[in-house]
DNA sequence: GAGTCTAGACAACACTTGTTGACCAGACCG
DNA sequence: CGGTCTGGTCAACAAGTGTTGTCTAGACTC
């Protein structure tokens, strides 16, 4: 049973997240979105109410963190920086929030809840003390949210050579060291 | 000596770079600007050409990295996670940068160049192999800016509030490692 | 079959943007 | 004094923005 309209009105949402990641939230025109779904401005309108509801509809993103209580301890790091390398790359709602939360502050307040409402229960139970714990996912944020900027976004040329693995030797023992470290 | 016309050209360059650093590139208006420096809109435009050119001013940076020969080597991290530390808070064009880099190509094209003229030849001093050295200030340059956005931009709480001597503790070593490590 | 409802198209609105050109005051130089 | 140059204001332009209202075609219900 498909409900009718929800299938433009996905084609639309997946528009809003291509152009949301490729110029972020002011230079993604409604009107470029609407080409994209081959559909009438209007209709964008209709459906989301605004351009900043649209938004908000296309920024809602799970992280689908992995239950860190079947990992081994010690690979945590890698296996956490491998989780998010694939997240990142199969789904380009992340990047259109990172650009946009450089600029818009719905958007980076969106980053922050997502920080706190699913890395910080993550590290929280790996770190009993809470305060430590939001402190450990921030730093666990500088480096993901850092080698994705340099990557994704600025395409600084040696981030953007760096294989898989490489990333995964080098990021991983410094998230593993903010998860567990000193 | 003072050459007329360049205080109100400096008071421009100050209000471009405040306000492209608080907003980005697309939502500091050339309006705005004007109206921080007291201006009208058009000397803007007279004294710099257009929108982008007025920009490129504003973000001509310069790093000021130490030089590393009279650093002890095994602070080199925590040395440089500190300068950049200062560099940022008192220069807003770091910011302004960061900000505009994640939507505009050339100030990304900006921050590009800054890494690979400025921290490219500090590294390339401490690893002989020229592509070794671009890798790793590749990755230091993940950290820093990392740290930068979710500081400075995103203001992620946890981040927000370390201390410096705290930054310091945390992104020195791994600075370190990026830097001469494994 | 008449009536209703929905997806959609189209044009328009009000506003903001970067940018331009015409005009003006005053200083400076001969 | 007359002329020129500099720093500046003002009003306007063309283009692009998010958003709204009006209309149409078709499907579905009674």
């Amino acid at each position: 049973m498909r409900t009718p309209g929800s299938v433009t009105k996905q084609a639309i949402l997946v528009a809003a997240r291509e152009r949301f990641a490729a110029d972020g939230y002011e230079r993604a025109t409604i009107r470029a979105i609407a080409a994209d779904a081959s559909i009438d401005p209007a209709m964008v309108i209709r459906y989301f109410g605004s351009k900043e509801k649209l938004f908000a509809a296309a920024a809602d993103f799970q992280l689908l963190l992995p239950d860190v209580g079947t990992l081994p301890r010690e690979e945590l790091g890698a296996r956490l920086v491998g989780h998010f390398l694939t997240r990142w790359q199969e789904d380009e709602t992340l990047l259109a929030l990172l650009r946009a939360g450089a600029t818009n502050d719905a958007a980076a307040a969106r980053l922050r809840e997502i920080f706190a409402d699913q890395v910080g229960p993550v590290v929280a139970r790996l770190v009993p003390d809470p305060r430590e714990a939001a402190r450990r996912a921030g730093l666990v944020a500088t480096q993901i949210l850092g080698f994705a900027l340099c990557r994704y976004a600025l395409k600084l040329p040696p981030v953007v050579a760096l294989s898989d693995a490489e990333v995964l030797g080098w990021l991983g023992p410094t998230v593993q060291r903010y998860l567990l470290g000193d």
